[in-house]
DNA sequence: AAATGCCATTCCATATTGTGGATCAAATCT
DNA sequence: AGATTTGATCCACAATATGGAATGGCATTT
């Protein structure tokens, strides 16, 4: 399978630096432009790349996105979850966000953003660690001591701002914390200035399947209203969960 | 290329059928067990499939939800329309949506929902048939006499609803009625019960780039109210374009 | 106006790579 | 417990991808 495994460089180095024509990106993924072509016009061909007339450069075409909120609708989750994604964003006023666990990174399923001018970048489909953020730790607070240790064993855990966790033991309180209030919180740690309070949602089998986040300026999500926020999102992952059949 | 073109039609497969085992994929595909499971492996192992542990079937991964927000986000033009899409909403209390033309369709890039329960079913990435929506009509409408008539060569008309227009002629006439008007009347073409009304968004080379539109069901969106909602489109259309360097 | 350079595209003989029927393993059904 | 279905693995063969070099097209320069 050496030539779909090229094809696939081809598209992630496509989809990382945006726009390409075939010589730079024969350089960039490294295999000579005869084969880089042959490649990319197949791609092209099946309108999984198109080409800019003008600059001749590649990038990825729509398809992505089509397949890609294909993916994202099979997670029957996401339309469940929405219209109360939307009541918790009225009520809190904040920015709310639900993830999923995949592999070691949380990724955001969907969001429901505020209209504060300050925001939480977050992009749908966007993959964050788990030991940086609300989300990720609230899943990392289901691991078994082994699990968890797996984890840690093939993670480098990099001060994303000079509050993040790096530390196993600190993470391994925090955890403990987290399981005893029922929700987690992200003070600062993935991006200064931004605060997160997130809360688990669970299936029919009880399965931690998702968690469901607000995420805010400091200056709104400030530490006496930690605990509102923190409660909010846990009735509202409750309502999710019992949307799906969960019960307590 | 005959594997890649392969694994493009697996990945096309899976993205239409959802969930599959080998034994059906390979079936659908046509192509012998042996090959379907090595491609699929493949794929799987850079991440782009996932396998269900239960069930063992194959699902397309959010990795192409991630690459595809990024192709979304890549054209500029998602960013700058957001805030508008978000106003025209609220001004209007219909859904705002942003088309683009891609080939003989138009693709969804982005939308903001109003809140009635009735709503227009879009998916970001969606593609949608020019000659039956609002937005597709105010590209068609921007073609050339000859373009135009390429385009009615090597498409089907197809009635989706009664309204539905499906003769040349009078989609000519209805071109040259949007021309005048400037804006784009989608009456239940598409969906029945549903109305949508689409302005054009140039960039500062004056080329069209995109379409505006608001939709929403007959009962708010009526022919009474098909001006004001064709103004307010045309107007904010116009402050995108201005955002994109547009200049009347 | 001609020349230069840059880049995408096309070409083709070679051997590396994918092929797919058969087999094995495991799970699910009867 | 036996039967059946399905996923995973294997391997000799030949079809297919390879990639260096030649070609062609477009701009910018001299």
């Amino acid at each position: 399978m050496k030539s779909l495994n090229k094809a696939l460089d081809i598209i992630e180095m496509i989809a990382q630096r945006g726009s390409l024509g075939i010589r730079e990106l024969s350089s960039f993924v490294g295999f000579p432009v005869g084969t880089t072509h042959r490649i990319v016009a197949t791609l092209a061909k099946r309108r999984f790349l198109v080409q800019d007339p003008a600059s001749r450069n590649y990038s990825l075409s729509l398809r992505f996105l089509e397949l890609g909120t294909r993916v994202q609708q099979q997670f029957n989750l996401t339309s469940i979850a929405r219209p109360y994604l939307e009541k918790l964003m009225q009520e809190t006023g904040e920015s709310a966000n639900l993830a999923v666990l995949d592999r070691d990174d949380a990724v955001y399923l969907d969001h429901v953003r505020s209209n504060h001018m300050l925001q939480l970048f977050t992009r749908l489909g966007a993959r964050v660690p788990l030991y940086a953020t609300g989300v990720g730790k609230m899943f990392l607070s289901r691991l078994s001591e082994q699990e968890l240790k797996d984890y840690l064993a093939r993670t480098a855990m990099a001060a994303r701002t000079p509050r993040t966790i790096v530390n196993a033991d600190n993470l391994a309180k925090e955890l403990a914390q987290i399981r005893k209030a029922g929700f987690a919180v992200d003070n600062e740690e993935m991006e200064e200035g931004v605060r997160c309070v997130a809360a688990m949602v669970f299936d029919h089998m009880k399965r931690p399947v998702a968690a469901l986040s607000l995420s805010g300026a400091v200056t709104r999500i400030t530490p006496e209203r930690i605990e509102y926020f923190g409660e909010m999102v846990k009735q509202y992952a409750i309502r999710i969960s019992e949307s799906l059949g969960f019960n307590s």
